[in-house]
DNA sequence: TCATTCAAATAGCTAAAAGCTATCCAGTCG
DNA sequence: CGACTGGATAGCTTTTAGCTATTTGAATGA
């Protein structure tokens, strides 16, 4: 247990300083007795006589004092630099962001806003995790992770949401597909065809909720939590899936190009938010990052 | 100015370590409540939020804590070193002990004395000073010298003065003078001799005093401050002198033999004292050089 | 599902500490 | 000798650190 205080400590170096208690204290913006008061409390919890009075001339440090007083000068220096990097941690946008993604969105998103944020925050860092819903979820509300950009789907009450986005969801087809063409595609066309389905929460009940509202049931063919691997199974011409998530190019990742096809009816929209936990307030890095990622998807 | 204190920080390791605010105010024996408040108030000062609380499940620390933490840890180790340190500096026989001796004892006594204290207390450093009376209290006074060994004449009020010995004043006389060949001299026997004077203060006033103690006046043909100068010239013939201090081997630095004789009129003898300022609490490794001294001259 | 338990926050209080002004005292200097 | 300097002391006020008791919100378990 520590049993002095860093102001004691100041107010000793400041008296060794100047040579006198009295000078000290003006520096110091306190009274006389107070800085006369420390010391002697310095010296009774340390045992120690540090100052020699010199009646009417002053003080100067003891023997034992001018040990004490280099390592005093080294602590007060790395107190004040806690100090400082303590009050920027919050107030000046620098440091590491732990940041989540949706695996869906993280390729395509991320890139993007990173480089933008890199750009415009020169010096921080970002440590990017993926995961389903569920993961994030959690590491958010366990502290792992600061924010994460997540669907607005089933989230806990716990965690704040801070809309960035609405993607509507579109119609993947085989590039030959009698659907493809027409120029938009309605949910009663799809019932029939076979369904190739994102399986990975919360993207799963969303699809099917789609067809739910619309009073239909469509048919399920096959199903992977991977994105990239409905999207070549389409490409295949295995069937049809429904997504959100857009990769450029609309290309699968064996050289198969997907017809593209907008859903004709009025469905509702997959919100992208960028979650926190709600009982952690916003440091300035958060802020800067919640800013960027609305500046890159609403564009 | 430093704004936080080090109990607050303590207090913030410890709930990062427990990971909770109760477990930690138990470890450090306060209340959860006294726990609470220092980081709210950390918090507060800092303008970060520094710990996530998970209503039934504890505390994790933020982003920012983490950072904080670390540092805080460093300063913490580094505080405590520093209490250790200082409450060492007074209480264990260390450090270095800045030591002033009168200057015609000081080759006769210090080796001794260095030799017995180093071999008592391994590990120790003395700082050696010699000077005149004169200086040598200005020294201790100014707190630029610890301790000093010194005659006790004329010592200001304000140096605490510890008695170790009394040396018998002596004459030195040339081998072949007629008063060597008695077993003592009295010091009206020496008053037509040519007094050879050790010109240095106290010693000056003190030798003089003898004689006008005794109501007698001697006759001055020689002066000098340096105590090997005075013996020489002794040893050469010049005169007899008087003389507190006396080397091992009764011979001069050009190898003239000298004849002492004690005095045979009770005069007083010369005080050696350990002097020190009044105003300074003695350290241990003060106390020890005392003692050593003590033990060195009483022998 | 409803009481129980857990863990932190809050309220309200007390006591210790840190600060102040005024004054005293010892020493220096003109 | 008297004015000035500089630290210590006394007596008081304010602030802070600590306490107990209670509240709140969430997780747990019968």
């Amino acid at each position: 247990m520590i049993r002095y205080t860093l102001r004691q400590l100041e107010y000793l170096v400041a008296c060794a300083e100047y040579g006198s208690v009295a000078k000290a204290a003006a520096a110091l913006n306190v009274s006389q007795p107070t800085v006369s008061a420390a010391i002697a409390k310095l010296e009774a919890t340390f045992g120690v006589q540090l100052l020699l009075r010199h009646r009417a001339q002053g003080v100067s440090p003891t023997a034992g004092a001018e040990a004490i007083l280099h390592s005093a000068r080294a602590l007060l220096a790395h107190a004040t630099d806690l100090q400082r990097e303590a009050t920027e941690a919050g107030n000046t946008v620098a440091g590491t962001l732990r940041a989540g993604s949706f695996s869906t969105f993280a390729p395509v998103i991320l890139p993007g806003l990173l480089a933008r944020l890199g750009q415009a925050y020169p010096g921080i860092s970002v440590a990017i995790r993926e995961g389903t819903q569920e993961t994030l979820c959690r590491d958010l509300q366990s502290g792992t992770l600061d924010v994460a950009l997540l669907y607005d789907l089933d989230l806990p009450d716990d965690l704040h949401r801070e809309p960035l986005a609405e993607r509507m969801p579109h119609v993947a087809l085989p590039t030959g597909h009698r659907l493809a063409a027409q120029a938009d595609v309605g949910l009663a066309d799809l019932v029939a065809e076979n369904l190739i389905l994102l399986d990975v929460p919360p993207s799963r009940e969303y699809f099917l909720g789609l067809f739910r509202a619309a009073g239909l049931v469509p048919t399920l063919a096959f199903s992977s939590p991977s994105l990239e691997l409905v999207r070549g199974m389409v490409g295949r011409g295995l069937g049809y899936s429904i997504l959100v998530t857009r990769p450029e190019g609309d290309t699968t990742y064996d050289g198969h190009a997907l017809a593209i096809r907008p859903l004709r009816d009025a469905v509702t929209p997959g919100p992208i938010v960028l979650a926190r936990p709600a009982s952690l307030r916003p440091t300035r890095l958060i802020a800067a990052f919640e800013q960027v990622a609305r500046a890159c998807l609403t564009e």
